[in-house]
DNA sequence: ACAAAAATTAAACAATTGTTTGAATTAAAT
DNA sequence: ATTTAATTCAAACAATTGTTTAATTTTTGT
């Protein structure tokens, strides 16, 4: 489906209030006051607010696929690059919309609407596949080792992620980065991490005595 | 507070419900009819459904921290003994309790009530001043590297430990292990995750070329 | 300028929400 | 046995929920 400006501004905003307060914890007319529209426009627009979340993840689940595909045929780079670029682009993709993550966590502790669980979840299974592929890949000429654990793998590059955007401000007052500018701190979060979970990957993969 | 036996029951199976629908997502009257009580016995014995929330936190929240406090203190263990012991202790807290856990999750996103929000960050900071006292410990005696993030440790910890969690299923069926007894996935499930943990760990902290 | 379509609105809808009531039952105490 | 307190219950409560209606305004196409 295709969304106009208004459908969208009033998507973004319940992705806003979904990650806050939860799907269930906002009602639709917290979303009607936010978008300062009538509530009947969500219904006639999406035609439920089920619709709407379903809408959401239309809306931020295409991008997704398409670079990561063409990475992996790239004859030109290694296992170990493609890997790290693989990684940098996951930290990008959930830093660059933590609204929407957060509600897709939300969407995957909380089972229940089975459409968005399968939309969820679809995400993370080609994930495991193409971080599979790689890692065979790697295994085949001889950089990576034998034995791997993918799953263990994606679970500590997701959760590392996941963990570090929910808490930031803890983090940031941690560090004490409070006076330093969101966008610079979000790039500071965003270096350090990159180079946490490579030298993590790297530890497992990697061949050493 | 003391909670009774009847207490306690309908305690544990609101856990039970708003780790699988969100707390928002459970009617005081789902609790009632699962516990096969009455609705009015909620608010009778918790004054309302958000203080059955907060005995819920206050019931899972207690224990956590004694059996941590005296482990630092001991002499004849070594750091990465230490680090690794309080690994496997995340593992198994988590994993023993995985519904209160995904309540905490819940309540971490949505930052509603502040009494609670206080209660799992409470924890959350507990934890990294124990590890990074831990971590100092380390580095002093020569053992650990100098430069070490230890909240971006901890983030990878928890968060993959959370995710395991959340994803066991998938990890079930990847690993074609969906015949095996619950409590015999659950304890590969564990031998696997604290190898894995502490693989990084090590990778982390100790000096190497 | 006019007619048709699309967008917007306030009001109403029935259903569900958390909570309270007041009577009935059970348990404990004297 | 009688009184008192604690527990349980069905029913009612007002408030809030998502959704629909029917009228009105705005936009579009001709």
């Amino acid at each position: 489906m295709e969304f106009n400006e208004k459908q969208i501004q009033i998507i973004e905003i319940a992705e806003k209030l979904f990650a806050e307060r939860g799907f269930d914890g906002t009602t639709v007319r917290d979303i009607a006051d936010e978008a300062e529209i009538n509530v009947a426009m969500i219904s006639y627009y999406f035609g439920s607010k089920e619709k709407l979340m379903e809408a959401l993840f239309e809306l931020r689940v295409g991008s997704v696929i398409i670079r990561v595909e063409s990475l992996i045929k790239d004859e030109s780079l290694s296992p170990i690059e493609k890997v790290n670029m693989l990684i940098d682009e996951h930290i990008d993709r959930v830093l660059q919309k933590q609204c929407f993550h957060k509600v897709m966590m939300g969407v995957l502790v909380t089972n229940k609407n089975p459409a968005i669980l399968e939309a969820a979840n679809s995400i993370k299974i080609r994930n495991a596949a193409i971080i599979t592929e790689l890692i065979k890949e790697g295994q085949k000429k001889g950089q990576f080792k034998k034995k791997v654990d993918v799953i263990l793998m994606i679970n500590t590059m997701v959760g590392t992620v996941s963990q570090c955007m929910m808490s930031q401000q803890y983090y940031r007052e941690f560090n004490k980065q409070q006076d330093v500018p969101d966008d610079e701190f979000l790039l500071t979060l965003k270096r350090r991490l990159s180079i946490h979970i490579k030298t993590l990957f790297k530890a497992i993969l990697t061949n050493e005595a």
